[in-house]
DNA sequence: ATGCATGAGGG
DNA sequence: CCTCATGCATA
């Protein structure tokens, strides 16, 4: 971190001393400068992907009242095809797409230079893209592509910086605009391309309808709505040490997912709690599964470290 | 921006 | 136990 920008969250409360929004007023009470970067990276997926579509209920319609306090007000049944997920890795049929971005954009549309060495047109709904059968030419009916999705996230930063919102902001706008509250996190991700692609196609309209809103409100005072804390007792963060960290890479290169065995082998040998190496495989796991690879190692198969399900018969010595 | 964590859902 | 979506806490 050699920024010069510092990195924190005055949530709410402002001291007194705000930093000189470039809009007009409204909502504009956490204006931190994490989203005001320069540039990112030059996220180049040849990622891989494909594991079965699971989906089916994204947001449990029963919030619990444990935890969450979030309204969970999703919109009755959305209509998911349960593509696969496949793989985005295009293979070689590059099919002519036109990356047709949002026409509901009645503004200047800035597509910089998208030169990257994309894999554009690839279906990566595993073949049952097919053609569109309906007259709509929608921009975004249909799945978006991994090149429209990279594209669209550029944009909506940008634009999201333009307007002088941060993450955050988007995230809490989200919640009181559509009933769905997401943290600065989750919008940081999904402009660095760091969801899942299911993940991001199901965000995409979302954060595509707060971007109409957010400009044609542009004099509109939003209400603020802040919602009320959630007071978890979640366990202290525990920080593993590089060199710790070191060793779980190399297992991880070697057996991605160790059986519990291998987890407690490995925790006695790092002096690390059982959970706390399991759920770092997970999390592992997790990131060589995004769209932006992790560190760097790609995913050659298609089913990344394959599983084995059908075999269940004498014993199963992974999970 | 990211690392570790929680939890729902599935098997 | 796993996957997957998501986020608090932190670097």
């Amino acid at each position: 971190m050699a920024t010069a920008t510092s990195n924190h969250f005055s949530v709410l409360s402002s001291p007194g001393s705000p930093p000189p929004p470039p809009q007009q007023d409204a909502h504009a009470l956490l204006q931190s400068d994490y989203g005001a970067h320069p540039l990112s990276h030059a996220h180049q997926w040849i990622a891989a992907l494909s594991h079965h579509g699971d989906a089916g209920a994204p947001w449990p319609p029963s919030p619990l009242g444990d935890q969450d306090v979030k309204p969970v007000l999703q919109h009755d049944g959305d209509r998911e095809e349960l593509r696969d997920t496949g793989g985005w890795r295009a293979g070689s049929a590059a099919s002519a797409h036109i990356p047709a971005m949002a026409t509901s954009e009645g503004q200047g549309l800035l597509y910089s230079q998208s030169g990257y060495g994309l894999m554009s047109g690839g279906e990566q709904q595993g073949g049952m893209h097919h053609h569109h059968p309906h007259p709509h030419d929608h921009s975004d009916e249909d799945t978006p592509t991994s090149d429209e999705l990279e594209q669209f996230a550029k944009q909506f930063k940008q634009r999201r910086i333009k307007l002088g919102f941060t993450q955050a902001d988007v995230g809490l706008a989200l919640g009181t605009l559509y009933g769905n509250v997401f943290s600065q996190t989750t919008i940081c991700r999904f402009e660095a391309l760091q969801l899942s692609f299911k993940n991001m196609c199901k965000l995409k309209p979302l954060l595509n309808k707060w971007l109409e809103e957010a400009d044609s409100t542009s004099g509109s005072p939003t209400s603020l709505d802040k919602i009320a804390a959630q007071g978890r007792k979640r366990k202290k963060r525990t920080s593993i040490e590089v060199g710790v960290k070191g060793a779980l890479e190399s297992h991880f290169l070697k057996c991605p997912k160790p059986g519990a065995a291998e987890i407690n082998s490995l925790a006695d040998s790092l002096q690390l709690e059982k959970e706390v190496v399991r759920v770092w495989f997970c999390n592992r796991r997790q990131k060589e599964k995004r769209m932006t690879p992790a560190g760097g190692a790609l995913p050659g198969s298609e089913d990344m470290y394959g599983d084995s399900p059908p075999h269940h018969g004498g014993q199963t010595p992974v999970q």
